[in-house]
DNA sequence: CTTGACTCTATAGTCGACTACAAGGTTTAT
DNA sequence: ATAAACCTTGTAGTCGACTATAGAGTCAAG
């Protein structure tokens, strides 16, 4: 017997989601099991544990399926994909990235400053909505 | 005349989302047009804008319409909410965020040591991707 | 004062991402 | 050896977030 080999129910539970999605993801080339039993069930290695939490990571962050799948695509030096074509790709993404972040802490700060606000923040005036506490600087 | 009033398709070209967009979204609560003209056309102030423009932020990095419109109903000392409503809120949020950020950097880390690895990054295997990028040492 | 570019409401359709059956086969615990 | 708890494929339904269309009214330029 191999090390660590799942099925898809353990696989399912370790990571939070349904074994439906996990056929659905299969289906929708994401996420394969590395091989099949003589019955047809499903077997995955640790791998597949690895790959399933980054699909579940990049998509808590506004990354689609389709993204994912070309995020998890990418190789260097493999076959389908030229040196350019990945450093290209890796220096948009990175930016897209950055951009996403840049979101978040604007979001965040908005946040803090009604957080603070709230309940004592005696200068701040009533009514303080997270617009007013924006100061939105940059613009699109 | 009042300062910069907007008509919907003007609101809609300043924020590259269609005419039907703001409407939906009007529909789900997010957004309302400060005025109507007698003839029953939408008219929007420049906070419109901003509201529009935090909307879509927050849209791109995973947030739900549902969510979007919580934090938009968030406002210090106003009727509805209580501080502590207003400090338990907030404060979880910000750690969610804070969450989103970590995940991103995560990314971002896996997709610089691709674009390091790729024509040139020397000590690298082949076949490199993603996944072996990620050292992951958080789960869950 | 008409033509073209806007706007309105209302309803139906699409698309991505699941989710829930149905009808059956397999494994495992007792 | 049989029942409970798994697994299989396939298809249909749901839900969030739009998107398109119809049919009508409005506004600004020539």
């Amino acid at each position: 017997m191999k090390t660590a080999s799942l099925k898809i129910g353990q696989l399912a539970k370790a990571t939070g989601v349904s074994n439906e999605t996990i056929r659905f993801y299969e289906s929708k080339g994401l996420l394969t099991a590395s091989e099949r039993s003589s019955s047809g069930y499903r077997h995955y290695g640790s791998d597949a544990l690895q790959r399933l939490r980054f699909i579940l990571r990049a998509k808590r962050v506004g990354f689609s399926l389709d993204e994912i799948a070309e995020l998890l695509a990418l190789r260097t030096h493999a076959d389908a994909h030229t040196c350019e074509e990945v450093k290209h790709y890796t220096q948009n993404k990175m930016q897209q990235i950055d951009s996403k972040i840049a979101e978040l802490q604007a979001i965040r700060q908005s946040l803090a400053t009604l957080h603070q606000a709230c309940c004592g923040g005696s200068e701040s005036a009533e009514h303080c909505s997270i617009l007013n506490a924006l100061d939105d600087p940059n613009h699109e």
